[in-house]
DNA sequence: CCTACCGATCGGTAGG
DNA sequence: CCTACCGATCGGTAGG
């Protein structure tokens, strides 16, 4: 019963994604993976290097579409409230779309060479500096409240984001824009 | 050099966790355990049934934690607001003190057989509703602010919560009591 | 808790 | 992308 089709390297990452994300790097054969795209595990290194790469490829993907976000809202940097709600709003567009990258680079960034989380440490970091830059502009610019501890309010606010891929479910009460609008003012009533 | 001493049950189950949470259940081997502990991978089993039961049996003493914990905020049912910070207190409190645990009761619940599962998700779900409780009895009480979306605004506290074993380090600036008193009153503001 | 092992599975390769 | 493999490692057991 199993549909034979021509594999591309893209199928290869995507279902890897998949795979990583449900049962873990660790968790997931070569085989399991193959199977899971209707090949033997020997033949997908006619397509990729070697499971670590697909690791590596998989988070990269994740990470790119973060360091867009971050990229993107710099422009904002005159209106630190604007800048919080679309980095609220464009963080959830992109756990919820992207749910499986997002789950392997939270969780399985930890078992990458020591080469290649080091890259996407980088990211990360850069990452939470838009989120304590645009705190820090608020602050300073007394649309949120003085004295707010602009490091510990940045570790809160992405604590809450990073763990949407926890509980975010497509069937929930709530679409994508209800959260990204719920999310960004439980936030500001405790940033202001 | 390595230093041969005579091992406890107690030695097996903690060194389990200790790596688990390092190396996650997957990516730990009984030989990985058996290095750590100065002795054979197969002589584990002297100590233990198997690898799956060692992962139930820390999950079980995480979830053992929180558990009592939520039995003991029941008490102050009459005052919500008491009750939750008794909850954020308790719960920084247990994941300070138990990193280990809290970190495999967090990401390895799932590689558990659908038994030891089962009863770790009903545990999980009881904790949370000692959370629900205290934010619908605020709400009813009018401690809290009118109309707040109790089932949303208990993942949020817990999406901060379980996010802790992240980014804590005992080497940070704020001690456990300093986050719980911060935590605290983070969630207070957005919650009244 | 060690010795000596078991069958199964791992990531990966040579050659086509 | 398959055939046919490789050496290494996996969780676990029998017997002491």
């Amino acid at each position: 019963m199993s549909v034979r089709v021509r594999r591309s390297r893209e199928d290869v990452v995507r279902t890897a994604g998949r795979l990583f994300a449900e049962r873990g790097y660790h968790g997931t054969s070569m085989r399991d993976l193959g199977d899971a795209l209707g090949l033997l595990g020997s033949s997908l290194y006619a397509h990729v290097d070697g499971k670590e790469g697909l690791l590596a490829e998989v988070i990269a993907r994740g990470a790119a579409l973060f360091q867009a976000l971050a990229d993107e809202v710099a422009a904002w940097e005159d209106r630190p409230t604007e800048q919080l709600r679309r980095l609220v709003a464009g963080h959830v567009r992109i756990v919820t779309e992207n749910l499986d990258e997002a789950r392997v680079f939270l969780h399985e960034t930890r078992f990458l060479s020591p080469a290649h989380r080091r890259r996407v440490v980088e990211l990360r970091d850069r990452y939470e500096a838009a989120y304590r830059d645009a705190l820090a502009k608020g602050v300073a610019a007394g649309v949120f409240r003085p004295g707010l501890d602009v490091p510990f309010a940045t570790t809160v606010v992405l604590s809450i984001l990073n763990s949407l891929e926890r509980w975010y479910r497509p069937a929930g009460p709530k679409t994508p824009e209800d959260l990204a609008r719920d999310l960004f003012y439980f936030v500001l009533e405790a940033i202001t």
